[in-house]
This record gives C-alpha cells, sequence and structure tokens, in this order.
DNA sequence: TGCGTTTCTATCGTGCGCGATTTATTCAGC
DNA sequence: GCTGAATAAATCGCGCACGATAGAAACGCA
C-alpha cells in the first residue's frame, strides 16, 4: 500500500522547510540576504571571529557549502576572512561593521516571522524542541542505521 | 536580543530536512533514487500519467524544478514524458515497467525510515500533521503577509 | 630533524529549487 | 477565420547542499 506524498511525515517536513524559507525570502530580500545567509550571521552574531569548522558544526554544513557562500557575503561586504596567524589551517570569518549593523534589524525579522506561523512564542518552543527531537534521532539512526 | 540558531523554530526545521534527506540517501541509493524523485514516484504510484503541472501542484514545485527532474527519470527509464495529443501543451508522465517494480520496494524504505525517526506510527501522524499545519499557515502568510 | 598522519580549508561535479523569461498551444471574442 | 489573452512547459542563471578529492599546515613520534 502506498501512501501519497501528503500522507507523509518526510514530505510533511520537506514541504514546510520550503514554505519556511519562502515566508523568509520577503523578509531578508531587504536585507540583501538568503536564508543560509541569515543562519551564518545569526551564528556570528552569538559568537563572533569563529573559524569555518565551527560555523559549519553550528550549522550542520561542509566546507565545500561554506566556503563559496562565505565568499558571496564577503565580496557582499558582510564579513572577512582570514587566516589564523596562529594556526594557518584555520580562516576565521569576522564580522564588519555593515554585518553587525543587520543585527539590530533580526529582531523585525524574527517578530514577522513568528507572526507568520500563527503560534505563540510557547508552541513554537514547543514544535522547535519536537522537530530539533526529530533530528536528533534521524541523525542518529543515519550514523548507526537500525534497519 | 539574538537567537543562536539552535534555538530558532526555523533552523530547526532547515535542519530536520536536511538529517531526513540524510537518513533516506542510504535507503535510496541502492534503487538508484534521490528523494525529490522518490517523491515523484509516490506521487505517481498513487495517479499514473499525470501531467508536469499536476505533479508540480502535488509536490509543491515548478517546472524550472521538475523539467529537468523528470528528464533526469526518464534517462533512468524510471518514466515517460509525452505530450497528450489532446493538449498539445500538456506533456503527461507516465511511469514504465521499472518505475512501476519500485513501489514494492518503497514499503520497505517506509518502514527503514519510520524506525530511523523513533515514533510509532501515531506519533508520526500527529507530528506530521503539526508540521503540515505550521507549512499551511507559512504558506497563507506568505501570499497575504500580515507584517 | 625528519616523516607519516591528522586537521582544516578549498575545489570540482552533480542535483535540486526558484525568479525571470521564452516558446508553443489553446481559447475567447470579434 | 483571425487576433489577442491565457495556459503549459521549457529554458536560463544563480545559490545552496553534498560526495569526492586535493592541498597546505600542524602534530606525533622515532
Amino acid at each position: 500500500m502506498t501512501l501519497a506524498p501528503s500522507d507523509m511525515l518526510c514530505f510533511s517536513l520537506y514541504g514546510a522547510q520550503q514554505a519556511m524559507q519562502a515566508a523568509y525570502k520577503p523578509l531578508l530580500d531587504p536585507l540583501g540576504l538568503t536564508y543560509p545567509q541569515y543562519l551564518v550571521l545569526s551564528a556570528l552574531w552569538v559568537q563572533d571571529a569563529q573559524t569555518v569548522g565551527a560555523l559549519g558544526a553550528m550549522l550542520g554544513l561542509e566546507t565545500n557549502t561554506l566556503t563559496p557562500l562565505l565568499k558571496r557575503m564577503q565580496s557582499a561586504g558582510l564579513l572577512d576572512r582570514q587566516r589564523d596567524p596562529a594556526d594557518e589551517r584555520v580562516v576565521r570569518i569576522t564580522l564588519t561593521a555593515a554585518g553587525r549593523a543587520l543585527e539590530s534589524q533580526a529582531a523585525e525579522v524574527r517578530r514577522c516571522f513568528l507572526a507568520a506561523t500563527g503560534l505563540d512564542p510557547d508552541q513554537a518552543a514547543t514544535l522547535r524542541d519536537q522537530i530539533g527531537a526529530l533530528r536528533a534521532a534521524l541523525t542518529a539512526s543515519t550514523k548507526s542505521p537500525r534497519c
């Protein structure tokens, strides 16, 4: 017996993620950001001068995704990329004034996105944790398959 | 006050979707399918001979995504693409024997994915509906912004 | 000191995903 | 019948996302 995509948990996740990015688009376009770029900035607002690898660990992205993404953001004047003198293998990502300046506008973005979900903060946090648990279970299962 | 990505609902969705596709990968690789291709087949198993537009409506994808995706699946021998004689604008997508044959293996894929989530069927259905509601709210809000 | 291993980033190729545009066909109204 | 609007699919360009690989720097250890 075959399920239609609309009846599948995986498809709800797939579709919701696309809807989420579509909802962010009108909020981020005025800032000249894509959604992954917004995530990178969010990570740097919390902790500046991170390495490429640390950003990747926080966001779940590999360097093959991050390097070109960070170069585009550098071209846009949002951040600087420079080798760490103490360890020349490492590239440190540092916010520019322009990158830091966007933080103040992020509050409005968050407020609008929450409004778009139609959830109150508690409901959003609960759903976030449920989806986070799903993510953790899937990641764990991929590392050591049960099936 | 700025949230870390890990505290954001949007990021849990973003990360969970990536984890979902990573979990599907070892299940679909043996079948020679990507996750979006698996979705297309799932839609066609329910209803064969759909148009490109109907598939797009079911999966939430535009023709600029579907056309090359369907061409790759045609090259792989999974489906046929042919203009509808009654309306030459329309292209109908029809499963080949090979495409139909994969349906029997999909049950095992679904079983393994559910196991990977660590959820029982009821929990999975509940979470699916919650995420589906989030998707609906986000889509509605994108169409008529509240903010 | 020198060498094999590990760590970190960058590069390459492929497959989505989508905004914008183009082409082909059909339809509606004259 | 003919023309303009509408519809369906295809095309083009760009930005992720990731597997596989490469290259440079640091480290471990004889």
